[in-house]
DNA sequence: ATTATGACTCCCA
DNA sequence: GTGGGAGCCATAA
């Protein structure tokens, strides 16, 4: 059950396309929401005519139902920032700390340094 | 049937 | 730099 707004065309698939993505984004990056969403959704050739109001949620609901495999953990909202609705039930800081993340004294990631560019992969 | 609730981002004050 | 509102609808209760 996706915790956001409506559901992709093909929520399978969006799902699948997803967890790809975020499996792509080495050790120490991050990536932002939006940013995945708008990978995605490119490959998938679904239009976002409706601003980013779909697609950073639909990945957020992806990422809710992904196996262990992949690193959710990397992917954080666009003010470098950790999403997750409880926050303490996750580890998902330590998981990134480990990988040599350092988070500011606000709790954020500086995105200059640490977000994943995705331009040597060929979507 | 109706209500509450979202792993978000953008824009403007 | 911060803060609030809009966008926008599928599920669960």
């Amino acid at each position: 059950m996706p915790s956001g707004y409506t559901s992709p065309p093909d929520r399978h698939l969006f799902n699948a396309k997803v967890w790809e993505v975020v499996q792509q984004i080495p050790p120490g990056k991050v990536a932002t929401y939006g940013q995945i969403a708008a990978i995605v959704m490119k490959s998938l050739g679904i239009d976002d005519s409706k601003g980013r109001a779909y697609g950073p949620r639909w990945v957020g609901g992806s990422l809710a139902a992904c196996p262990d495999s992949i690193p959710w953990q990397r992917v954080i909202n666009s003010q470098g920032k950790i999403s997750l609705r409880g926050g303490s039930e996750s580890n998902q800081r330590s998981l990134l700390e480990a990988e040599g993340i350092e988070f500011d004294s606000l709790g954020r990631i500086d995105l200059e340094i640490y977000r994943w560019e995705a331009t040597d992969i060929p979507w």
